[in-house]
DNA sequence: TAAAAATACTCCATAGGTATTTTAT
DNA sequence: ATAAAATACCTATGGAGTATTTTTA
């Protein structure tokens, strides 16, 4: 049996339920389908993710560790998947901003908000990265710019301040976007950049 | 047709070689199941990612930008699983190394040789990464250290010169094995530390 | 009783193999 | 003539549904 990527679906949906029911349902498949799933997973990995006792499902130990990558190879395949639909993308008037939800709060909501209202002939495509360090490396390639509170660094990347505790913008210094619309967005942010 | 890892191993390896014949024998697939396998990925991408003339296959334009994700997805994966394996792993006795194929030569695959033969009770495990900073973010988490000419930084993590030239070791500073074992390969190697 | 998980059994969808065609070198 | 890619056709593997069992609340 081989790995694949609906192996990891089904332990993302599970741990989130914690149930295999539930999480069969969401999958649109039968509880015993999913059940199978998840035991394949479990054996190509060789390791218990989840302790099934009669009274619930709970993720073992290693799982709740193990998860936070198949959850980043998910987001990555997920936002492959619209970069590809959107292939015109690179080329102009798309504006990708990476970012944790948990930041997409407050002032920086409200200055985003405020950024496509103002600029209607950009398109605005957010891409929302898990909590920490959502978009290192090449991910940042993908993204015309990430707001952190992560320390991005590399080469060809360049980082501004927006707090003046470490909340980052890090972009590619020769990204074609970067002159043009990276210096709006900084204008209109009600933030000391 | 659902979106599965085969299609993107498909896509790597194809680019790889530029040509469907000896993807799939590498794949140890047939050319005509290959062919298939890169067509439904095309589809459900809704962007050609090759060219095919009677006179070779060529990598688009957007396949070239397209396929740094799919090559850090696919290094996930094999990581998750290599990882997963080894879930004693964390505990003790495992020294895993990351590094790329191309620095595996001379000095650095003696000494490590050396290393393996000399202290048997530690468990080896290399793996492998592209040829572009490959053991960036949490990457760097799953590997108990990482040698590599690209220059990895974060909290936490330290490094040393092992030549004069940039070819770093990046390791988290309270990893566990980091006193224990690390000093050890370092005294192993017949490099300049 | 109800509800969750595992399992035996069956079925069929589909990925892959075989064979063939086309075209270019 | 050879070699690569696409395609039609067929096969068979394995994933999913159905039904059943077990156990706990």
């Amino acid at each position: 049996m081989s790995f694949e990527v609906r192996h990891l679906r089904a332990a993302e949906v599970t741990a989130g339920t914690l149930s295999f029911s539930q999480a069969a349902k969401i999958l649109c498949v039968k509880q015993s389908a999913l059940s199978r799933r998840v035991q394949a997973l479990e054996q190509m990995l060789g390791v218990q993710l989840f302790e099934r006792t009669k009274r619930g499902t709970f993720a073992t130990e290693f799982d709740q560790a193990f998860l936070t990558v198949p959850k980043r190879i998910l987001t990555d395949i997920d936002n492959l998947l619209t970069a590809a639909k959107n292939e015109s993308y690179g080329k102009q008037g798309w504006l990708a901003i990476g970012f944790s939800s948990s930041l997409m709060t407050g002032n920086l909501r409200f200055a985003i908000c405020d950024y496509i209202a103002r600029y209607l002939e950009v398109r605005f495509d957010g891409i929302e990265g898990g909590t920490e360090k959502p978009f290192s490396g090449q991910q940042a390639r993908m993204v015309d710019a990430a707001i952190t509170p992560a320390l991005i660094v590399g080469p060809g990347i360049t980082r501004h301040n927006l707090w003046t505790d470490p909340l980052l913008v890090a972009a590619p210094q020769d990204h074609r976007l970067y002159f043009v619309h990276f210096n709006c967005v900084s204008m209109q942010l009600p933030l000391q950049l």
